[in-house]
DNA sequence: CCGGATGTTCACCT
DNA sequence: GAGGTGAACATCCG
């Protein structure tokens, strides 16, 4: 599923549209369209316009047109992007690898006969006008440790949830946050705001490790502990029965004996 | 064949 | 304000 790992990898996509001008504009699913935007609203702020520039907060992309509105995109669980027929990422799970032209939600034509394509079989993601950016914490494959000990400071929600809001840090989705803390030695259950410099500084280094090495290996379903995340599975680093639970809402799955 | 599981975001409630 | 819960989504798996 698109977490900043997969969102990272569209965003490299994404780049060759970058000089290239928006032709062609098709939105057929009104639900996909956010915050009041129509198609033939953003047919009219798009058409014509050329893409400067594509960048990524989180899980969040966003693409700027010269003199015209930032297209936000978001994917959910399902969305994948193709750009002149070219796959952002090879595999995403959770969602079906199929092609099928009815999953496609946004088309950009461009006046050289490419295309930037949205599919997302379950709708989860959206499009949206110059989206509010700043409601998003720094980004988790480049923060400090600073950054990470002001969004974990003064809270006692379970770590594993801090980590997950968007608006602390940006990025870490409910697979990559197991990851992480399995590497780290931490249980998800931890207060947020009991972390101490060391370890905060330790975490902080852990998560941009793991999100370069899973961007490297090729997504969010890549990380050690995502085979063990079923029924009977055990710890790849000491062989301890996982833990599974519900922990922020999401389910959740850790090694009781080195996550503490 | 069908019920349950799946993750993200947001509206809503405490 | 901060945190928790559930709805909506549609497909896939057992």
């Amino acid at each position: 599923m698109p977490e900043l790992v997969e969102v990272e990898a569209y965003r490299a996509l994404a780049e060759r549209g970058v000089g290239r001008t928006v032709e062609k504009v098709h939105a057929p699913d009104a639900w996909y369209l956010k915050r009041g935007l129509t198609a033939p609203g953003l047919r009219s702020a798009l058409r014509g316009r050329e893409l400067t520039a594509v960048r990524r907060i989180g899980k969040l992309l966003l693409l700027d047109t010269a003199l015209g509105p930032t297209v936000g995109l978001r994917f959910g669980m399902t969305g994948r992007l193709h750009l002149d027929d070219v796959a952002g990422v090879d595999q995403l799970i959770y969602s079906s690898n199929a092609a099928n032209p009815a999953w496609e939600r946004l088309v950009l034509g461009f006046s050289d006969g490419g295309r930037l394509v949205v599919s997302d079989p379950r709708r989860l993601g959206g499009v949206e006008l110059d989206p509010p950016e700043h409601r998003l914490g720094p980004d988790a494959a480049a923060f400090t440790t600073a950054q990470l000990r002001s969004a974990l400071a003064g809270s006692v929600v379970d770590l594993k949830a801090r980590l997950m809001d968007q608006s602390r840090v940006a990025g870490i989705g409910n697979l990559l946050a197991d990851e992480i803390l399995w590497r780290a030695g931490l249980s998800p259950l931890r207060p947020a705001g009991s972390l101490d410099p060391g370890q905060t500084r330790r975490l902080a280094g852990v998560v941009r490790r793991t999100v370069a090495l899973l961007g490297v290996r090729g997504g969010s379903h890549t990380g050690d502990l995502m085979p063990e995340r079923r029924p009977g599975g055990r710890c790849p680093a000491d062989g301890a029965e996982l833990v599974r639970g519900t922990v922020g809402g999401r389910t959740t799955w850790w090694c009781p004996l080195h996550q503490a």
